[in-house]
Order: C-alpha cells, then structure tokens, then sequence
DNA sequence: CCTGTGTCATGAAACGGTTCATAATGTAGC
DNA sequence: GCTACATTATGAACCGTTTCATGACACAGG
C-alpha cells in the first residue's frame, strides 16, 4: 500500500530506486513509453503507482522549455461578456491540447502586470490581454521576449502584436444614433474610464453619431464616468443623476451589467422605460431579451472573437501580426423605443 | 538600447556577465536588494533593464520550491455562479497577494483531471475544485500528496478535506416547497447529471418536499435530465416537453440559465408564467429580479462562498479539515406567485 | 567466430534559478 | 597594531526533470 510520507514528494530518482533502474528509463517510461520494455515499464508503473508520483512540472518545463498552456487576462471575470469570449478561447484551445488558465485584472493596471508576469515567467506559449490601461509598451515587451500576445478586444496599435477586436467606434455610434433617431436630443453616457481603449472609442463613436446628427457634443452629451462596470456601479450613476435633478431622457450605457443596474434602479424609482427614460447597453448578453423592459443593445461576436483570438496565438508564427476587426450589430428592443418587439 | 536577441531568452548568469558581478548578487537584487550595495544594486538593474531579463519561473520554483498561487477549476465558466465565487475567492487571495488561476471543466471529469494534474504539478498552494463527479478519490490523493485541497459547493464526504457549500438538499426543498404551497401537485425538475452532487442533492430536497406534502414522488415529479445546464439546455429540455405533449404546471430548474433559457421559450410560445406554467430557477443571479417574469430563485451566498473557501486554503495549516455549511433561501418573485412582487 | 545491427538501459550533463558557507573588505575598540 | 565584528560579494551545491552519447546484450548473416 501507500505509504504517506507526507515530507517530501516523491522524485523521479525514489521511482527508479523502488522499481530497480535508473532515472532515465523512469522518464523514458513517462514520456515515450514505447522504448521500454513491457516488463520493466510495469515494474517502473508500480513504483509510480506506490509512491504517487506526480512529476515536478517546474523541473520538467526547466528543462524541456515548452508548455501547452496559454494564459488570458480579463477586465472582469464575472462579466459575461468576457467568459463567452473564454469559452470560445477554450473551444479551439481543446482542439490543440492546449489548456487555458483565466485570471481577471479587475481593470487594475497593476493587477494585470502581475498576471502577465506570472504567466511570463511561468513560460506560456501565449497571453491574451483585454488591456487595462491605453499604453501597451508592457505588452510589446513581452512579444519582444518571445511570448505570443495577442490583444482581445482591441484594436493593436503595433505591427508586432496581433489583435482581435470589435468596431467599438462604430458600435458607440449604432446605440448614440439609434437613440437620436428615436427623438433624443441629449444623451447621458455612462462610461467608463477612457484608459480602457473600448469607452474611449465607444466615446468618439457617440461624438460621431451627435455630430452627424447637427448636434453640438458640448450640450447633448452627457459623460458619466462609472466607479466600476457593473450592475452596481451603474445604480450609483444613475442615482446620483437623478438626486442631482438632472433627469436625461436617453441613457447609454457601456456595457449590460451597467444597463441592468440602470433599469434596476429605475423600476424601484418607478420611471418608465422607455417613455421617460430610454436605456441602451452594450454586449448583448444572454439574458438581455428576457429582461422586463428587453434591453437594447450592440451585439459582439463574442465566441467567435474568443475563437479567433486562440487561432492567432496557435497558428501564430513568427510571420506578421494579423488584425482582425469584426462589426458590431445593434439589436432594437423595448428599452429604447415603444415599437419594438 | 535593447538588442532583440531574439534566439534564448537572457538567464541570471547574463545579466551577472553584463553587470560585472556575480549571479548570487543578482539573485540578491532580485530578491533581498536590502542586502546589496546601492551602486552594485543599479548596475544590476541597468543590466537587468537592458537585456530585459525576465526571470524563469520554473527554475525559481524549482529551487525555492513554493508559489503563491492558488488555483479553481469550476464546471462553467460562463455561468453567474462561479464568477461570482471566484470573485469572493480573488477578494480574499488579494489580501494575501495570493493570485488565482481559473479553469473551467465543462463538467467534463477528463477536463478537470488535466486541469488538477497541471495544477499540481506545477505546485500551487492548493486548488478549489467544484468536481464534476461524485467520486473525489483523486481530489484525496492531491491531498495526501501535500496539495491543499477545498471543495466547493460541495459538502466534504471525507474528513481530511475542507469544503464549503450551500444546502443543496435544503434548497430543493425550499423550491419544491414552495411550488406545492403554490397548489401545483406535479413538478417538472429540469436537473442535471445525479453525477455531479448538487444535483443529487436538490433531488433529494424535491423528493423530501414531495413526501412531506403526502404525495407519490413518481406521479408528481419528473425528472429530466438536461444536456447542458445553460440556457440552451433549458431551451432544449422544455421545448422536448411540449413537444410530447406533457405540459407541467410547475418547473424547477436546476439554475437560473437553465431557468432563463425555459423563459425565453415559454414567452415565444406564449406561455403565460406563472398562470399556464410558474417556473423556479436557482442561485438568484444578478438578473434574475430583472427578467421579463421575476425569476423565483434560491439564493446562495456566492461571494461569502468563495471568501470562505479562499480563507480555509490559506489558513489551512494540517489541521483538521473544515466543513463550512451555509443555508440557501428562497427569494420568491413573479415566475411562481402571482400574488409576489 | 566475427561483424553488423538493433533493442534497451544507463548515467551524467544541462536547464536557470536560490541559498549558504566562505571570503574579502572596511570599521571600531582597545 | 591587533582583534572583533559588520557588511558585501562570491561561487558552488542543489532542486527534479529531460536528453543523449554510450554501453550491454542478443541475434542474424557470412
């Protein structure tokens, strides 16, 4: 039976000491069982069963330098938007045998170097970053050093680092003209911070849209700018428009976490949605059609995204860095216009 | 300025050859630079800077023998309820500087085997595992070997590993309780493999409220057995029932996706809920009050959950093993009750 | 019998860090 | 001037694998 040493585990020179023969026929039977003679390899299997042995990954990567993990680091990880984009990363991941370690910056720049350093040091074959901060040098000196990186959601501004992204410029401008086609004349964004490369895009998409439209940005847009970008930081904003008497007609919101708080808040202020508030979000998450008032809102891509990101990072050689850029749609329902499904 | 080696990434020894010294002091900058000389120090952090050194994770491992990682391997990443979780884990791991690494394993045990081998073998503190089977024995083995292991959202069967969990039992009979007092003598039970535990476990609950209501569990209860348990498996479980002709009057689901999913099929078909059908869900997920029909639900405390299960893996000591047991409640809303909020 | 060939097993080098006993140097006290 | 002690830097040992040149052995062919 087994015998809990419970000190030290169990070494590549203990099995082969137990089973009677030397180190190198221990790693020949753990990696090319085929070279091994069936009686020994049982013998060697054993002795691995009786001190469950479980190789040193560190040793092993140390010396044989590859590992078939890549890592992705989110903005936030309970957002639902990020975790379709995961399952599709994890959809082609399992086609290669590779495997997909999530970790959530939490927007915090700081938050996302040290993820990014662990999974440097830890020797992935690749990262995929939803960057929390504009400046992406770090990210560059990565791919620099031989670590593929490909940025999710987000354009890439550099030739060297591929990019999968979605037309955020234009999805800010379905949702800002959408509501002024449906009569608005001011708009209130909640955003969030313009160091996030998708609100500061998704910003100039609603300029474009308000410009267009004849309309001076300065008087009918409203930036908020939200602590956190979810369903809480979108109660507070709207709170604090609301207690500051400044009721806007249209609200736009950067994402459906945002949205749901918006409406939340709204349904116990007993405002009507959207006679006199009308609401769009952004993401078209799963359960934006079932909500009480449907939420409108700009669809992504989102698995295919996650898709096409793992495609970059597997089949990415050394060639040029590909960007792909795909269209957002906007998806009309009850939250922003009374003719709507 | 930098010159793109390109080839071999740049080792301690380089930087000691670049900075004149030896690779002990750079290891000491590294890692006590308290104990260098101040000048000594910034020549080695010019040469570290200049050859962009990074240091290689395996080998520090290798030698220092630990890491402060902890990992999680969920059943989906995608749903609400495990995001959620790994929120309240990040939260409490932040305040040790730990650092997570979420995995998801799709309910797949060959997933979570490959996702709890790599973990371990790259030696983390301790993992979370949410098993996507009844049989633990290799979470016991990890153990055994000296991994710290805590199961989540899932009572502990053994005495040697932790768990925190909610009251599945409990909680299915909170819904099905409910549904009876609602006058409902049938109940549809949209449920998951028995495989995973929770399921089970709610099953027992249904059944405990069944019998406690004097009624014969294989008349008044059917069991289907989703495909997966999201919104597409809730889809695709009440669209097969329709189908054949068995319209329940009542329908637990065994999470709020699935519950969503059942929703937005009932609405398409124009299913009054609650009148023609009331419809339960579980975990109440931020949307879930949010919905077009209020989603009754049974609430659990995801954040404290993972908060919990952070805090016994950290201070986990070889002491015995915790078992952490919170109770569910049930939030009744519109899907069930017209007489609700 | 000798040579050639093929199959298995061996053991030491190498991977890139950390650590620690030791050396080198400087400073203080007597 | 000598000892005692503190401060810094050194370099070799070590962590647990993989890899590869080498050896041992068996067998076939001439």
């Amino acid at each position: 039976m087994t015998q809990p040493t419970a000190h030290r585990r169990a070494s590549i020179a203990d099995v082969a000491r137990a089973a009677g023969v030397s180190v190198g026929t221990v790693s020949n039977v753990l990696n090319r069982p085929e070279r091994v003679l069936p009686g020994t390899r049982e013998r060697v299997e054993a002795a691995i069963e009786d001190l469950s042995f479980v190789r040193n990954g560190s040793a092993r990567q140390l010396r044989a330098g590859t590992i078939t993990t890549i890592g992705a680091i989110v903005l936030d990880i309970a957002n639902p938007f990020f975790t379709d984009v995961a399952r599709g990363i994890e959809e082609r991941l399992d086609r290669d045998d590779f495997t997909l370690m999530v970790a959530s910056s939490d927007d915090d720049p700081d938050r996302e170097q040290r993820y990014l350093r662990l999974f440097e040091e830890h020797g992935v074959q690749g990262v995929m970053v939803v960057p929390a901060t504009n400046d992406i040098e770090h990210l560059l000196a990565v791919r620099r050093r031989g670590t593929g990186v490909v940025l999710l959601d987000r354009p890439s501004s550099d030739p060297s680092i591929s990019s999968v992204a979605v037309d955020d410029v234009r999805g800010g401008e379905l949702a800002a003209g959408h509501l002024l086609d449906e009569g608005h004349t001011r708009i209130v964004f909640l955003n969030g911070p313009h160091t996030i490369r998708q609100c500061a895009d998704r910003h100039e998409g609603v300029l474009k849209a308000l410009v267009a439209a004849g309309l001076d940005p300065a008087s009918a847009l409203l930036e908020v700018t939200v602590t956190s970008l979810n369903a809480e930081g979108g109660e507070a904003a709207i709170r604090g428009l609301l207690e500051s008497g400044d009721r806007p007609t249209a609200v736009f919101c950067v994402n459906d976490l945002v949205a749901l708080g918006v409406l939340r808040t709204l349904r116990t202020e007993n405002i009507a949605v959207p006679t006199d508030m009308a609401v769009v979000g952004y993401d078209d998450v799963s359960f934006a059609a079932e909500l009480s008032t449907p939420l409108t809102s700009v669809r992504q891509p989102t698995h295919e995204l996650g898709v096409r990101a793992a495609d970059l990072l597997l089949s990415g050689t050394d060639a040029a860095a590909e960007h792909v850029m795909f269209q957002p749609t906007l998806v009309v329902r009850g939250s922003s216009s009374s003719s709507a499904t």
